[in-house]
RNA sequence: GGGCGGGUAGUUCAGUGGGAGAACGCUUGCUUGACACGCAAGAGGUCGGAGGUUCAAUUCCUCUCCCGCCCA
């Protein structure tokens, strides 16, 4: 190799997008199914289609390419599989909005045309996203990249939505649904975000038939819904009211007569404890009114206005409406009071509109079946969580479930494959339009509306595998090994996914589920486009490059936790990155002539101390990875890096590089310095992929490509405890040296003379065989003595490991300077003397403690005591 | 109302039944032949509060306060 001159910061912008094309050209992350080796698959969480990179996708990503470069070097069949969803209501709303821009509506176009467009926007913008996932780095398998709307997935939602149907799972049904007034669609219970908002609670004289001067008082805080009551419920335990049930009231206003019921669901703490029944709006109300057998007169429109069946109020927006009614009550005497009462409203979730509950003929699926086996998956261990606590809350939801509305009155989607005839009542579920009825022989139309998006997400782990067909790849890599994503969408996705898999596949679609939180901003908010707090994943890479934003958002945060995003610690990623840059820089400068097969010295202890960290760092790297503990597994690799391979380990054999010595010494350090910097980049390279492949092709090596190296393995046999024992001394002794010239102000320049004191043999030998070490690093020369009868007065002192590090210092010192430092010194070690003899003391410490405990207390005691011994000594002396 | 997470150095966060850690910030000194995106040395914490279990609790248990999230 020639002498490699690399420039003196990393550049990310000069690297990443060469070797991302190298690997994808490469065909290196390309999994074909090969029964010969353990497959490990994930599925990647697709992406809106027409969405764009944000950090959240960056978090979850970047956990699946760590998981995935990992597993693929430890030579698993690893296939991470991307694909996009085409996001109903999402992607609908962006064109409609384009639209609007142009002056037409969707209605001008008509459907055919409409979903044209979706399609023109889908081709222009879909390719966006994923061109996003690669400047992160994502080695995900881009030529099984899928679509939830291509013919394959549209395939498998047919067959599943038939499949229930026949099964009478899917049923189609009146039931009060959650509307949004904005998205004009129904949306399922969970896409409702019930907010605390401040409100009013209005209390409201309902008078009796037969005696309008006798009257009830209901609470209500959506008065505008009085118009559709239809009766007035109170407790059937409730001794105030219960002799008026039976009796009929008059709705004010509006005039209706409607009985008074009792009802369990009524609780009379709360207002006056009569509660008023409006089926058509409230889901409670409703299902009163199922059970009491009630009207529904729906009174507000799919606009969120009030409805003909409103009387007079009828074409009022809802809240106008609101106004209106308190005002007319007002003035004719029936509004008692109104307070304040906070209360909680749902929301869509899309676009942050009141949902307004309305009774309208939808298509359910019927979920307690489905979930039965979906919760006894997870019970049984089948399926784990990771962390563990979210099984709690995925079995709560489960087991709480109620039916799934799928219906949606949006164009854009997977279109119900349901045909009614339009002659007779007749109505089939089937893959093709039917000719004709089977039963009249009159025309078939096919229902409008479309499938909510996550009913063929639920279907992804198999659908893109190939399913319904019995492919060789499903067959291989499902169940898939580990699902990663966010705790946001426990409920919408993973349950679905859980219960669909078993249903379909009669197997789990994953092993194991990690859930990582949300990334809030440097305040710890939610990024959002209304806070404009949002930090742009490519405008970071730009900046810092993928490499530091991968490893800042895997560091310094715990599975399953919120992460803030801040600045400064992407700088300390980026540093990082820019260490290891330099660190390998070092070594290439110093590598020109290394020969791999060239005879070496013997190792020093330098070489076997560095050489047994770094297998204790491989080791708990790799336990870290098993656990998903990423994050720590990444803490390791930086400290390792950093602390020990770069401040001791190249400082340490400088001096053999720079041909002070044999060339077989010279060797002997080259060789383990690439073999551990190599390993390290190995170990590195799920995080930080780009700059280890880079840092990883310049120094010494086999093989085409980092990525597809074995991953580093363990060995017991080069963790050298008694190397790790005497490298401790040498550095501690060279800091207690630095410490003390830079307390006494001695010119860096300056050569200290150090002598070193200690009786005991084992340490007087490897201060003896390592001195050169102390020398070189603390800038001095050093004597070594068993005992010192005459100690120099102008001198400071310190202790490493019951050894005594002497600087005189004729000339140089300062006695009250000195004095002083050795009181402060002393302080401490009294203090922590009185702890550690206060539990040797202890009888029952003694007794109950286990060996080794004790016997590092022991040991503690005694090296303080020498210290001690040492120090006042010293001080006396001085005084 | 129920559930969950968090409360540890000035700040942001790791971590642990047996001597409190990191990063940034701070103090001091360094253009030391990889790196100032750096090197060396250092200051800084009643680990939210109270009680309990234990030889030993920041860590386990109970209660309590504050912050955040989810569900109803």
């Amino acid at each position: 190799m020639s002498n490699t001159e690399l420039p003196k910061t990393y550049d990310p912008k000069k690297v990443e997008d060469k070797w991302y094309q190298y690997w994808e050209n490469s065909k290196y992350f390309h999994a074909e199914v090969d029964k010969k080796r353990q497959p490990f698959c994930i599925v990647m969480p697709p992406p809106n289609v027409t969405g764009q990179l944000h950090m959240g996708h960056a978090l979850d990503n970047t956990l699946q390419d760590i998981l995935t470069r990992w597993r693929r070097m430890q030579g698993y069949n690893a296939l991470w599989l991307p694909g996009t969803d085409h996001a109903g209501i999402a992607t609908q709303a962006k064109v409609e909005e384009q639209l609007r821009r142009e002056g037409i509506s969707k209605y001008d176009l008509g459907r055919e045309n409409f979903l044209e467009r979706v399609w023109d926007w889908k081709h222009k913008y879909g390719n966006r996203i994923t061109t996003q996932l690669r400047k992160l780095g994502a080695s995900c398998d881009w030529d099984r990249e899928r679509f939830t709307m291509d013919e394959g997935c549209s395939k498998a939602v047919q067959e599943v939505f038939i499949n229930l149907y026949n099964e009478g799972l899917i049923y189609r049904d009146n039931y009060i649904v959650n509307w949004c007034p904005h998205c004009k669609t129904t949306i399922s219970d969970i896409e409702v975000e019930h907010k605390e908002k401040p409100g009013k609670l209005y209390h409201i004289k309902y008078p009796f038939k037969d005696n309008p001067d006798e009257y009830m008082v209901i609470a209500t805080t959506r008065p505008e819904t009085m118009l559709g009551d239809v009766a007035v419920a109170v407790n059937p335990e409730d001794n105030r009211y219960l002799h008026m049930v039976g009796r009929t009231l008059v709705l004010p206003l509006v005039g209706r007569e409607m009985p008074v019921i009792a009802d369990a669901y009524v609780d009379p703490s709360f207002g006056s404890g009569c509660v008023k029944i409006t089926p058509a709006h409230d889901p409670n109300d409703f299902e009163i009114g199922k059970r009491h057998n009630l009207p529904e007169v729906q009174v507000i429109d799919k606009d969120g206005r009030m409805s003909d069946l409103a009387g007079k109020y009828a074409g009022m927006d809802r809240y106008e409406c609101r106004q209106q009614i308190v005002k007319d009550l007002e003035d004719q005497g029936l509004l008692v009071k109104v307070e304040d009462n906070p209360h909680s409203v749902g929301h869509c979730y899309r676009c942050d509109t009141v949902v307004e509950p309305m009774i309208s003929k939808q298509w359910f699926v019927k979920m307690k079946p489905l979930a039965e086996p979906a919760v006894q998956a997870v019970k049984e261990g089948k399926i784990r969580f990771i962390p563990e606590r979210f099984t709690k809350i995925y079995l709560n939801w489960m087991e709480n479930i109620r039916d799934w509305c799928i219906s949606r009155q949006l164009w854009w989607g997977h279109r119900i494959p349901v045909y009614y005839c339009q002659d007779c009542d007749e109505m089939v579920a089937a893959k093709e339009p039917p000719a004709e009825c089977s039963r009249c022989g009159g025309k078939m139309e096919q229902d409008p509306d479309v499938l909510d998006t996550w009913f063929s997400s639920a279907l992804w782990p198999f659908s893109t595998l190939g399913w319904p067909e019995k492919t060789e790849d499903l067959e291989h890599f499902y169940p898939t090994s580990v699902l990663v994503t966010g705790r946001d969408i426990i409920f919408f996705w993973v349950a679905r996914m859980i219960f669909s898999g078993l249903h379909h596949m009669k197997e789990i679609p994953f092993k194991e589920v990690f859930i990582h939180g949300l990334v809030l901003d440097s305040q710890g908010r939610k990024m959002s486009k209304s806070l404009g707090n949002g930090v742009d994943p490519l405008e970071v890479i730009e900046k810092y490059g993928a490499d530091s934003l991968r490893f800042m958002l895997v560091t310094g945060n715990t599975p399953g936790n919120d992460l803030r995003f801040h600045f400064e610690r992407l700088e300390k990623a980026r540093n990082f990155a820019n260490k290891l840059w330099n660190a390998s820089r070092f070594a290439l400068m110093n590598l020109d002539d290394y020969d791999e097969n060239a005879s070496r010295g013997e190792l020093t202890l330098a070489d076997r101390w560095i050489l047994s960290r770094y297998h204790n760092a491989v080791n708990e790297v790799n336990n870290f990875m098993e656990n998903y503990e990423l994050g720590e597994a990444a803490r390791v690799l930086y400290e390792f890096t950093w602390n020990e391979l770069c401040d001791w380990y190249i400082e340490l054999i400088k001096p053999r590089l720079y041909h002070k010595t044999t060339p077989a010494d010279r060797a002997a350090a080259q060789h383990v310095l690439v073999t551990v910097l190599r390993g390290t980049m190995e170990l590195l390279h799920p995080f930080m992929p780009f700059i280890t492949e880079e840092i990883w092709q310049y120094l010494p090596h086999k093989g085409e490509t980092i990525m597809l190296q074995p991953w580093p393995e363990y060995n017991p046999e080069l963790r050298d405890l008694d190397a790790e024992n005497a490298m401790n001394l040498v550095m501690e002794t060279i800091t207690e040296v630095r410490r003390i010239r830079g307390e006494m102000r001695v010119p860096p320049s300056k050569v200290a003379e150090v002598i070193l004191v200690t009786a005991n043999e084992g340490s007087r030998a490897v201060l003896e065989q390592n001195s050169s070490y102390v020398e070189d690093l603390a800038n001095a020369s050093v004597n070594i003595k068993e005992s010192l009868v005459e100690k120099p007065d102008q001198a400071a002192l310190g202790v490493a490991r019951g050894v005594e590090v002497i600087v005189p210092l004729k000339g140089l010192i300062d006695i009250d300077k000195e004095i002083a430092r050795l009181r402060k010194e002393l302080q401490s070690i009294e203090k922590e003397l009185k702890r550690v003899q206060g539990k040797l003391g202890n009888q029952n410490f003694l007794a109950k403690a286990p060996a080794e405990v004790v016997d590092k207390e022991k040991a503690k005691e005694e090296e303080l005591l020498t210290k001690k011994a040492a120090l006042s000594d010293r001080l006396k002396m001085l005084q």
